[in-house]
DNA sequence: GACCATTTCTGCGTGTCACGCAAAAATATG
DNA sequence: CATATTTTTGCGTGACACGCAGAAATGGTC
């Protein structure tokens, strides 16, 4: 029916594939949270998202990469976001609006709740250690993301000077613990003001209490 | 022959567990180098450390976990020496130091050069993607330890304050970015002014350049 | 020095997995 | 509509993680 449509995206050769792998990705997790991931086959996920499981290990090389997925293209929207922001607020001001912003756009994701769902999903990957390595490897990778947009923004060079990295560093490690506090508070409390904490702390340079 | 000495470590069992954990990580590193990690079959390195092929996986729970020891222990040193620290030193001060007492130490290891081994190493884990995440797993571990160390010697809480986390999430980037720009410098570079550069940074609060 | 409890090592079997390869299906291009 | 490119699929192979139970080694005791 279409002719000639293509540029949305980058074709529908590419669009399909997007699907393709978020529908891989959210069948892992859901999989994982219904079952445990040790009764999840490769297979079972391959059949939920319609795919053969050949098919499969063309999108992730394990099952705990295509679970961590979500969470990398999370944190990919990070650094997206920082790059829009306005280059008259301070770094460390566009840096806290970037995650909160972040933040609330992942609320409208799926179907349940909020973010019920994301609380799950990185529960799961912290609790099982075959997941750890692969949540913070996609840290990693969202780091130097954001190492490259900081740099863009402050006119450093990535390659030379310690600087954006060292931010980008710290910024990451200021997001993991506010979550880590955040999933171990008993009484639930909010995440916002937990990483609002976390990253004025940073920005006033780490002062003793 | 020997009676009742063992007080020495924990015995003589213990020590014949670390033994072993060492030969088969060092024997993981030395087959890794020399072939090329998917060169490497389980049952090599179990054989290299005259151990049966089923014992390796009472150690270590893949290949990576086995190479990634030695890195982890390294990064354990510094948390502990950390503690050695007099109380009278700044904080940062301290942790400088720690840092730049353990790569001493970590000199006179092998029998090769200093440390060409050790950057060999750290060059495996970084270009073999199946090593990354077992890198980063042993980086989080280290520091978990470091945030204790940090609360413990600055009277925080770890559980209730996010500051000994920041503080060790910040340390532990600043090291990781440190030894990042000293794998890729091309005219090599000797590591310890980058990692003053880096930790002096965090200390000064990480000001704009 | 012999004896028992505990811990560690070992061999075997099993289910799972990652990945190379080549044919088939789907999509893009003209 | 025809052809080129990319993606999906099926099949086969080698490696691996792990449970289980017997053998071996070690530590402490009489």
């Amino acid at each position: 029916m279409v002719v000639h449509v293509s540029r949305e995206g980058q074709g529908l050769r590419e669009r399909k594939k997007q699907e393709t792998r978020i529908a891989l990705s959210w069948a892992a997790i859901k999989l994982a949270v219904e079952r445990g991931l040790e009764n999840v086959r490769v297979e079972d996920i391959a059949a939920t998202a319609n795919v053969s499981p050949r098919t499969f290990n063309n999108y992730f090389s394990s099952k705990g990469e295509a679970i961590a997925a979500r969470h990398l293209d999370r944190a990919r929207l990070f650094a997206q976001e920082l790059r829009r922001r306005p280059a008259s607020e301070p770094l460390w001001e566009a840096i806290k609006n970037s995650v909160l912003t972040q933040l609330s756009l992942g609320q409208d994701y799926g179907d349940g709740q909020p973010d019920q769902q994301w609380q799950t999903g990185i529960r799961l990957m912290i609790s099982e250690p075959s997941l750890q390595g692969e949540m913070l490897k996609a840290n990693a990778i969202a780091e130097e993301e954001l190492a490259a947009a900081i740099a863009e923004r402050t006119g450093t060079d990535v390659t030379r000077d310690l600087y954006p990295r060292l931010v980008a560093g710290a910024t990451g490690a200021a997001i993991r613990v506010a979550m880590d506090q955040w999933l171990r508070a008993d009484p639930p409390v909010s995440i916002r003001p937990l990483i609002e904490e976390a990253i004025g702390r940073l920005a006033a340079g780490l002062p003793e209490p």
